[in-house]
Order: structure tokens, then sequence, then C-alpha cells
DNA sequence: TGCAAAATAGCACGATCGTTCGTTCCATTT
DNA sequence: AAATGGAACGAACGATCGTGCTATTTTGCA
């Protein structure tokens, strides 16, 4: 939960200047960090190691490793800057969308695209989720508390596209959740794992037949809304 | 030290041994991959180590070692054995079922087992796609090839069910294959990582949903084979 | 321009990794 | 009784891991 770190509000250019430019600090930090994304997408959070992550950006081992204190708290910056990059990828983007059905068609699209045409870089959420499911621990709790975010995001998204009447009134929101969620897996195993290329294909006609089912069909039962 | 207190087979009276009963060395073996399986199941294909693996067999390193020559052929013995487990207990009792739905059902509800309630020990097929779509190399080749026999055997049973005439004979069975394929992932995902308990129903809901969508409607269509 | 503070480098540590090597133990065969 | 071969051990290797410490450099502000 929590989460949407929303980005900075402007500041007011009264008073003082407030750190308005990064420190150098700051600045390296982000580069690292970038890096590090990169890295981990590659390997995965655990295989993402400071000694590789010096290589990479040309610093020292130490440099690196003083920007974060510890791998774990390396590890949890990854996750968060994942997420900040998915939110402005994925959901940003598309709660610009019409509520209802044309908004999660945006989730949905912009997701498949995140994970499939990211071509090189997997979905930290989908290896890391494989990786920390036997391994409690803060890492393992940030991950999830991102992961739970982007669902209930996704759930809203569903459930407002009931109340539009876009989908039937007894749509099970949830269900209709878990079935994405398997369509999206699915979709980063035989592209990724299998590079199979009709992965997406298959995905998106997925979402077409699971939402097919909820669609109202009788305009009677919701005279208001027109269906889109 | 050496462990495997497995008593001696009584050897055979007759003729030569023929060594119909395993050398000592393979019966260590046997159990040291009996190790290996759980180890890796928890701590992923990486995360196996020949040192954690020689001291939960009570061994010494190279003990353990000696028996795979290099840490890659362990891991691809360790899959090789997941695999004919997986066969034994999902595969294998389904195949006694009646062709076309019953087989079907059977095959997807023993997989939901093996991913679930099988709740300590994860997936290999799962975790090792996560870890292996980026590291080309024999286990990872070995690992493809185990979750593509599997993935073909659950098309031919689709496909049995068309043929049966209980799914509709425009069934796409590869689409169907990629959607349960997906919930099974979805399964994995909720109850291994975020502990969700309705993971499992959901799995099986999705399952009928899906079917349903293809089941023969209309009798006429088929005249000759009971659609169940 | 100078100076305190922040940022980075350098070095070393203990641990663990996979792997190699030589040796020892034991069962079987000659 | 001697010879042979497999199985396991113990020690050690080079590499890499994360993580401290202590200089040294760089930065930002008065």
């Amino acid at each position: 939960m929590t989460a949407t770190p929303l980005p900075a509000l402007p500041k007011l250019p009264s008073t003082r200047p407030v750190s308005r430019v990064l420190h150098k600090g700051q600045q390296t930090r982000a580069v690292i960090l970038d890096a590090a994304l990169g890295l981990a997408s590659h390997m995965g959070l655990e295989g993402l190691s400071i000694g590789a992550l010096a290589d990479v950006t040309q610093m020292s081992k130490s440099g690196v490793f003083a920007h974060f204190g510890s791998r774990e708290e390396l590890q949890i910056a990854v996750i968060r800057e994942y997420h900040a990059r998915f939110e402005e990828e994925v959901f940003f983007p598309a709660v610009s969308e019409a509520r209802g059905l044309p908004r999660l068609r945006a989730l949905f699209d912009r997701w498949v695209r995140r994970v499939s045409v990211e071509l090189d870089s997997g979905c930290i959420y989908i290896s890391g989720a494989v990786e920390f499911d036997d391994r409690p621990g803060p890492v393992r709790d940030a991950l999830a508390s991102m992961v739970l975010a982007w669902q209930s995001a996704l759930e809203r998204a569903i459930s407002l596209s009931v109340d539009a009447g876009h989908l039937r009134p007894d749509t099970d929101s949830l269900q209709i959740l878990f079935e994405l969620h398997g369509l999206i897996l699915a979709l980063h195993h035989d592209a990724r794992f299998l590079r199979q290329p009709g992965a997406i294909d298959r995905a998106r006609r997925g979402f077409d037949r699971i939402l097919d089912a909820c669609l109202v069909v009788d305009p009677a039962t919701v005279p208001r809304i027109a269906a889109r």
C-alpha cells in the first residue's frame, strides 16, 4: 500500500533553494540505481551484486556501497525505482483514459507491453515474486506491498467498469484480476523463457475472452450509461 | 559419515547380480538428489549449493561433488528428477482417466495440487523458467525441453477433448493451453508469494470458465458421443 | 577563496562459492 | 592372501561475495 510516490510537487520559488538541484551524491545514486535496475532485471534481485554494479558504473565497490548502506537496502531501492517507473509507464498514462472498459483495456495493454516488448529487461515483480516466495524479510515485504498496490489499482479499474455499466453487476472483480494476472504471467513465461513469438496475441485474445463473458449484453439492464 | 543407512537389499541368489540392485554409489546419489530437489525447490536452481547439500546429507562437499562432476550437471540431474516425479504424480495417474474432458480435468486438478498443496516445495518448472530466461546454456535447454514436453502433453489432452466431441471443433487448443498455464502461474504467485488462501478456488473456477466457453452445447452437432 | 562536509577510493576482513587433488576406507575379485 | 576399483573424506585453491575501516578527493557554501 502507500506507494504512489507522486512526483514531487513543484516547490515554491520563494525562500531557500532547498536543494532544488540534486547534489552530486543523489545524481550518482540515480546513475547507480539505473544500472542496478538493468542488472536486476537480467540477473534477478538475488543476482544483483555490488561488485558487478561497480564495474558497470566504473566506480569502486565501496563507493557504490556507501550510497545504500547494505545490499538489502539496495534491493529495496531497486524495487521502489521499478515501481516508480512502472507507475509512470503503465498506470499514469492509462488513468487518463475514460473510466471503465477503455481505462481497463489501456492498463492491460500497457502491462502487456511492459512485460513483453520490454524484451531484454524482465519484470522485477514477476522474477522477484519467485525469488522471494520462500524468503521472508524486508525485501519480500517491499516487493509484496508494491505488487499488492498494483493489483488493487487494477481491481479498482475492474470495479469501475462494473460501476460504469460496462461489465455485468455480478462480475467477480477479484476473479477477473486473478485471470488477467495469469495471462500476464503466461505471456512472461512463453515470451521470455520459451521465446514464443505468438504469446502477445494469446494474452490479448485471453483478455478479450475474459471480458466478453462479463460484458453487459442487455442494454435494458443499464439504461443510462452507454456501453462505450 | 557416508550416511545412506539404507539396509542392503537382499541379493538374489540366482546367477549373476547383474546390478539388478543399485550399487552403493547410485544409492547415495539418489539420496543426494532427493535432498537436492528439496533444496532447489526452496532456494531455486541457482540457489542450490554443493556446500549446503553436503550439510543436509551429512557428507563432505567433495563426496557430493564426485557424484555429478559439476554444478551444472547437478542442476540438470535435479531437473530430470523433478520431471520424473511430475510425470508420476500428475501425468500418469491422469491418463488412466477416460479420454477427453475427464482426463483433461484430472490433469489440471493434479497440476493444481502439485503447485499449491505441495505447499512448501515450489515448482521447479516455474522458478527455473524465471531464473533461466536470460541465461542460455545446457541447464536452460534441459528445463525448456521438459516444460515443452509437459505442455505438448497437455495440448494433446485438449485436442483429444475436441476429438471426443466434448469441446467445440473450432477450439484453439494452444490458446486454451496458454490460458490454463496462466491460471497455474497465477495460482503459484498468489498462493506461494502472496499467501492468499483463495487462490486454489480461483484457479479451479478459471478452469471451468475457460472450458465452459468451449463446451459443445448443441447435442446435434456431435450426435454420437455423450457430452458427459 | 578557503574550509567543512560530503563523496569516493583503497584496502582488508571473513565467509562462501565451485573445484581439484591426494588419501583412506572398504568390498569385491583374482 | 593379494590386488583392484569405487566411494568418500579432508584440505586447499582461487574467486567473489558483502561489509567494514581509513585516506583522499571533490563538492558546495560562507
